[in-house]
RNA sequence: GGGAGAGUUCCCGAGUGGCCAAAGGGGGCAGACUGUAAAUCUGUUGUCACUGACUUCGGUGGUUCGAAUCCACCCUCUCCCA
């Protein structure tokens, strides 16, 4: 080990499973910061509905990137991934412990992967054409326009999946390379740190699933709705517009449905999304696994962090 | 009490004699994921000894070579008139 990468506690996990309460725990054990790896909580306007962690619940532990953006702007991973290096690179210097909190998988693995991202050119414009071709004439008239572009490309992508040849061709037309170029010269290289994930995991889902419930019906206790009609009364179309609860508040503020039935559909859309996280994470084979309904997982984390920062020291 | 209608697989809902274990949607389960990822997409969903067999469409009994589909009676529900 010649290196002397920045170490980096990773907790992940799917939603209402604890993840802020014990990166938080870890940091305070551990003199950490947070820093948070969720595409959501990056929105000012959104506190509630993403389940931010309050400044009381943040017991005096730094956090970094949340409420870095109006709801307005668009984000992704490839603005994520500069911004979370810079304030790692901060922490590390204030010689403080790294701690990543956040339910946003494709950011963490393309973090902690070392993926890389380089400065594109197409701009809205492409991308809205991109879009209107695409209702106008439908997904196959995209894919074969796609061909077009690059003749190997569809084989390279799901086809059947709009944002994959949307994105596809945005590559192939917008940048003017093919994507198995653009691929490989953007594939990680090297791991730009030393990281330890704990996945927050239930056994029995059903266990997630009631926390979910119940913690939905808090957020509307907390005004979840009034966040949800600011946000919604925005217009706002891009990123934060796909925010889970705005999105299915919309239908009561539109007068199509009842308040009862869209808390419904929020409780459903986030059960859905646990569960697409839980398949996210559980591929991760270098991950050490806290089963929440089943051990004390503070304690378990606290032992292999321990672990885990008395590795580096010694090599 | 009289009249009209409805009961379908976990839910909604299509199906009016064979091509029906039964469309479609929802939900569940499993999976994918290289710049919008809280997004987007895929597979699967009666049982079993599974290229076949068995059980299923409110109940019972009929008609028929054959019924979720037709007939009779019964049960339950909805609506309208009393």
């Amino acid at each position: 080990m010649k290196e002397n990468k920045i170490p980096v506690v990773a907790v992940l996990g799917p939603t209402a499973s604890g993840k802020t309460s014990l990166a938080i725990d870890l940091a305070l054990r551990f003199g950490g910061e947070v820093v948070s790896c969720d595409s959501m909580q990056i929105y000012k306007e959104m506190s509630i509905s993403t389940a931010k962690p309050t400044p009381e619940e943040m017991r005096g532990v730094p956090h970094h990137l949340i409420d870095l953006l109006p709801v307005g702007t668009d984000f992704s991973v490839a603005d994520y991934i500069p911004a979370a290096a810079k304030a790692i690179g901060e922490i590390d210097a204030r010689a403080h412990k790294v701690f990543l909190c956040g339910g946003t998988g494709q950011y963490a693995d393309a973090l902690l992967d070392g993926m890389h991202f380089e400065n594109e050119s197409v701009g809205a414009e492409v991308r809205a054409e991109m879009s209107f071709f695409l209702a106008r004439n439908g997904l196959d008239a995209l894919v074969a326009r796609l061909a077009a572009a690059d003749p190997q490309a569809p084989g390279l992508i799901d086809v059947k999946n709009p944002k994959r040849v949307l994105r596809a061709l945005e590559i192939t037309e917008g940048e003017g390379v093919t994507l198995a170029e653009y691929r490989a010269r953007n594939l990680p290289t090297e791991k730009p740190y030393r990281s330890l994930k704990l996945v927050i995991d239930f056994k029995d889902r059903q266990k997630l699933y009631e926390r979910i419930d119940k913690r939905v019906e808090k957020m509307i206790a907390d005004g979840l709705v009034k966040e949800a009609e600011t946000v919604y009364n925005k217009k706002i179309t891009s990123t934060a517009g796909q925010a889970i609860g705005c999105k299915e508040l919309g239908d009561y503020f539109a007068g199509k449905k009842s308040l009862e039935e869209c808390v419904e559909a929020v409780k459903r859309a986030t059960r859905h999304y646990a569960k697409r996280q839980q398949t996210w994470f559980r591929r991760e084979e270098d991950a050490v696994f806290l089963y929440a309904d089943e051990e004390d997982i503070l304690s378990r984390a606290a032992a292999e962090c321990e672990r885990f920062f008395k590795e580096g020291q010694i090599t």
